[in-house]
DNA sequence: TATTCGCATGGT
DNA sequence: CCATGCGAATAT
């Protein structure tokens, strides 16, 4: 007869804030296994970690004050590779957030739910010893892929032809499904039936068969997904790509706050497998670590980023048509008009959908912020009339607010919005045929394919869009106009500069004939470096201002954010700072207030990133604690940020 | 996070 | 007496 077996269970999920819990079970299952559990109303998956007898744990259980509940089904699979947990518990500590929380992020949701259904039926096969073989000879090493983006797919494309012909597999992993789209269309003729592609919408059975191919390995792969499939990597595979290697949709944008980069070359690492990190232009750090010989230029890595054309600078300023209230220069739309005239297509890019992108204090220069969340509103058409619009939290906003520092009626617009310039066009040009893609404009991909193919095919049409549309475009367009950076200027962020021009090369290399940046900034010395599209001046020069500074990469930076009435929070994180003095936090208050009379706090650490994260005390004394320890034990409420890239 | 607990309120 | 609502506590 079988025995009762206590057993201790990572629960996976965002929304888990233990770390462990315990559960009996009549079954002998393998650590490592999936189980799922229930916990409240729901039932969870989880990794068995241990299993012990009953007699054993006796005292213990007879002490708690909790009834033990059952472990609800149980697959006999010993369902992450060593090296995915390894990587999993080291993310944890580097982030501050418990281990179940990071587990849920690079595994997708219906791939639990497929093995749920069907977990008895689901066995692994015993690995193929030709793969093995190949094994031996791999070297973990980080190579960077720096250039425009058709000589990239060139580069992926025979890559994957000299991993096949070894016998090996490759994953490229892009950071949102729009750009899994778009690439495997490019990389996958030919090896149509070698390629995987991977969304977490996927249906739960076609990510279990996924799986399973993935696992049988009878025919090298190509595996094009987003982060959330790193539990597909093993050591059957010779090369991991981070495409879009700058975007910042590596990072999560709830909770827990980790990054997909980081978690994959760890993993990458332990795995033995080459790693090649590939954009238009590279993160700073990630060129500041070339610089400092960690990582290794690959055959494709370019500082000039040379154009085919000579971007020209409109400055607005200086432009007929008052720059307040018109988002198109006379000048530019000489162009455009020259254009449709010409059979010639011209692609307008902006920073954001919506009519303008941001809406600032006239007096005191504050800008207007989400009520709910505190960040940038834009202000939208709906049906007659206006609205401020968060695209962050969804929340809209009437328009006839005040400032919310200095009460005043002077709100402006700064920058112009998709909607916004879709409509100066339509004005100017109603014959003309006019696009505009954005999030809101298209939903699918098939719609944006098809619109960005109608653009291609029919000459002399006018195509407005985000930063969106330069996704979609993998062929040059003759003329591409930046209608409007400066809101970017305006946002408080550290990055900022490495954005824009990180955005404004990739767009002026998919240029054939014109490329024009209006500005009402055109001294600033970014555009002089964007016009000669030199990223060694470029990265010198702001690798210095960092150094100056203080910031990343020199520094990391730590913040935990709370938000509250103004009194409790004030107190709360009066306390914290004092409990975290070892480490010397800085405390503000953010500047914007929320609904219901509710503040914003936050503390912000600096550590040396080459000591992060610190090794754990292994105590439970809070004053010996190490920083990595006491941020996974911190209250819920308290938002933990390590590498945050906003300081406001 | 999502759920449940516990306490205050208010109606019958 | 129970139903409701809200903030606080907590998951086995």
């Amino acid at each position: 007869m079988a025995e009762i077996k206590m057993a201790t269970v990572i629960p996976i999920g965002d929304s888990i804030f233990k770390e462990s819990l315990s559960y009996f079970t009549m079954k002998d299952i393998e650590p490592g296994s999936l189980v799922f559990v229930p916990i409240r109303k729901r039932r969870i998956p989880a990794i068995l970690i241990s299993t012990r007898s009953i007699k054993d744990a006796k005292t213990e259980i007879k002490r708690s004050d909790f009834e033990l509940k059952k472990i609800d089904k149980a697959g006999d699979e010993k369902f992450f590779s060593k090296e995915f947990m390894e990587t999993a518990e080291e993310m944890a500590d580097y982030f501050g957030t418990n281990l179940g929380q990071v587990i849920s992020c690079y595994v997708p949701n219906n791939l639990f739910k497929g093995y749920e259904k069907n977990i008895q039926k689901v066995k692994i096969k015993a690995k193929d010893t030709a793969v093995k073989e190949i094994a031996e000879e791999k070297k973990h090493i980080v190579e960077l892929v720096q250039a425009p983006i058709e000589d990239r797919i060139a580069f992926y494309k025979s890559l994957i032809r000299e991993n096949f012909a070894r016998k090996s597999s490759v994953f490229l992993c892009l950071p949102t499904t729009h750009e899994v789209n778009v690439f495997a269309d490019n990389l996958k003729k030919g090896i149509e039936d070698y390629t995987l592609l991977l969304r977490p919408e996927d249906s739960p059975k076609k990510l279990v068969n996924a799986r399973q191919t993935a696992r049988d390995k009878s025919h090298p792969l190509l595996i094009i997904a987003t982060p959330i499939f790193s539990c597909f990597l093993d050591d059957s595979f010779e090369t991991v790509i981070i495409e879009k290697e700058s975007s910042n949709a590596h990072k999560t944008l709830s909770r827990p706050f980790i990054d997909s980069r980081l978690f994959i070359e760890k993993l990458a690492k332990k795995l033995s497998l080459r790693l090649i990190l590939g954009d238009t232009v590279l993160r700073l750090e990630t060129l500041h670590k070339k610089e400092i010989d960690e990582y290794s230029p690959s055959l494709l890595f370019k500082y000039r980023l040379i154009s085919r054309v000579i971007p020209k600078i409109l400055d607005t300023k200086k432009d007929k048509n008052n720059f307040d209230t018109k988002a198109i220069s006379e000048d530019l739309l000489d162009v455009v008009r020259n254009s449709i005239e010409a059979k010639k297509n011209t692609l307008l890019l902006t920073t954001k959908k919506g009519l303008s992108s941001a809406t600032i204090c006239g007096d005191c220069k504050t800008i207007v912020s989400c009520k709910n969340c505190g960040s940038t509103t834009t202000l939208h058409r709906r049906d007659s009339s206006n609205v401020f619009f968060c695209h962050k939290c969804g929340t809209g906003q009437n328009t006839n607010v005040l400032c919310n520092k200095c009460r005043s009626w002077n709100l402006r617009p700064v920058g112009f919005g998709t909607e916004r310039v879709e409509d100066e066009l339509r004005d100017n040009f109603p014959d003309a045929n006019i696009l505009r893609m954005d999030g809101e404009s298209v939903k699918t991909h098939r719609q944006s394919k098809e619109m960005m193919t109608s653009f291609e095919e029919n000459k002399g049409s006018v195509m407005i869009g985000t930063e969106m549309a330069l996704f979609y475009l993998t062929k040059p367009i003759e003329n591409i106009a930046i209608v409007s950076t400066d809101s970017l200027f305006f946002v408080p962020d550290f990055k900022i500069n490495e954005r824009v021009f990180n955005f404004l090369v990739s767009a002026k290399l998919m240029a054939e004939n014109n490329f024009i940046i209006q500005t009402r900034c055109a001294d600033n010395p970014i555009f002089e470096k964007i016009v000669r599209g030199d990223a060694l001046q470029f990265y010198k020069e702001e690798i210095l201002l960092r150094k100056n500074f203080n910031y990343p990469p020199f520094r990391l930076f730590i913040k935990i954010t709370g938000e509250g009435k103004e009194e409790v929070v004030t107190k709360e994180f009066d306390e914290l700072a004092i409990f975290l003095k070892k480490w010397n936090p800085e405390k503000f208050r953010s500047s914007s207030n929320l609904p219901g009379g509710k503040a914003r706090m936050n503390l912000l650490i600096k550590v040396n990133p080459v000591n992060w994260p610190e090794k754990s005390s292994g105590s439970e004394d809070p004053e010996k604690m190490s920083l990595p320890e006491i941020l996974k034990i911190l209250p819920p409420r308290f938002a933990v940020k390590v590498d945050a890239e906003s300081i406001l």
